[in-house]
DNA sequence: AGCCGAATCAACCAATCGGTTGATCCGCAG
DNA sequence: CTGCGGATCAACCGATTGGTTGATTCGGCT
């Protein structure tokens, strides 16, 4: 039975080395390469695959530095842009946002975990995600869960935009002219925030979304 | 030659398992415990040093999840509250912001790393903070200078204590009650912690409050 | 076709925030 | 004693935010 070959992506070499020395202990598994951003797990994927040695599995984080993100990335995979066929997408990382996780499954990536997570959750996760299957750590399973019984109190993606810049320190009219839109609808879309997260001011909506991870740190 | 006995801190098994195979790879050094944040290296640094086996350094970083956090374990450890002749400690994190870096220097800590650093200059920072010299990543020496010649002033107690209400949400009229004081004096004290972070509203102050670890998660 | 949600925009007014000026009192250090 | 920083408070006014009402357009779905 021929090992599960994975591309490890992240952009710090002592996590790198940390996930070669852990995935070496697993049976079954081999780290073929390494890259430190999106940008070269695409390129280390066609190399791979045009020396007839093609990854099963694409183990990576969603920051980069200032490289291509994993988000990015996993999108670009699962549409071809690597010249392969598209194998499955692992997330590891320490982020764990209804916004990081959704970017993440929406892109394609077959499964979510988080860094904190024990060696033996990240074997399961490395096993189902090359098998096909999708791997979600417990509480990100639980906040996808969450997600689709709750769909109601979800901000649409202009609102997050906007509570983010938000959370930045951008009053209504600075917020106005980044996106190009009037003061107007700012406000607007902060009475749909609010709302939506029944709070009646800026800084205790900016609070609870980041109690809820709906944001993340600014 | 007796090796440099290292503890390593770290609240992610990746990261140490990273670490602990870098270090492996290191001539005179050997990796003799681990721990997952700041109490529990105290502890580990206790029972080394009851089995007569104490530790010459102690490799940790800042955050530590829900645990202690790396810069008040050194503060302790730098306070002999691990009942130990303090090993110097050597930080090695993601954050690079000022107030980690002073947080972390102002405790005792003998060096400050960055997780993305070349396991070369990770060797050499080892070496240095075992050796009892100071052991700074680049872009930290130039940091801590420049620090040195624009000295930032600090928030007064009373500031500290209105910019953490201030970031649960509250508006000038809910923290005055909160506190038994009127709003004007809430209104002053605001001036003054938008002067002190060359802000301009209440969102930007918890922005730049929280990036700079001045305030924590609300 | 009709309905709905999302995005956009405006007007109006009340409420709150931000900036400024001015003041008092207290504790501490020199 | 003096000076300083910190805490407290007020008044005033302009700026921004929050709430409400109303409207249009577009795309997707039934």
């Amino acid at each position: 039975m021929a090992d599960i070959r994975v591309l490890l992506v992240d952009d710090h070499p002592v996590v790198r080395a940390g996930l070669r020395a852990m995935l070496a202990d697993f049976d079954g598994v081999t780290v073929v390469a390494e890259a430190a951003d999106g940008g070269a797990a695409l390129a280390e994927l066609f190399r791979l695959h045009t020396l007839g040695e093609p990854v099963d599995l694409v183990l990576m984080d969603l920051q980069m530095g200032a490289g291509m993100d994993g988000a990015t990335a996993t999108g670009r995979i699962k549409a071809g842009d690597a010249g392969t066929p598209p194998p499955p997408v692992l997330i590891l990382t320490t982020y764990d946002t209804d916004a990081d996780i959704l970017a993440a499954v929406e892109a394609g990536a077959a499964g979510y975990m988080l860094k904190d997570a024990p060696p033996e959750q990240i074997r399961q996760a490395v096993l189902s995600a090359a098998a096909g299957q999708t791997a979600l750590a417990p509480g990100v399973a639980a906040r996808l869960m969450g997600h689709i019984r709750n769909p109601v109190t979800a901000l649409s993606p202009r609102e997050l935009q906007i509570l983010e810049l938000l959370a930045t320190g951008l009053g209504n009219r600075a917020i106005a002219r980044q996106l190009f839109i009037s003061e107007a609808t700012v406000k607007t879309h902060l009475v749909h925030i609010y709302a939506k997260l029944g709070v009646d001011n800026r800084t205790a909506a900016i609070a609870v979304a980041r109690q809820r991870r709906i944001i993340r740190d600014s």
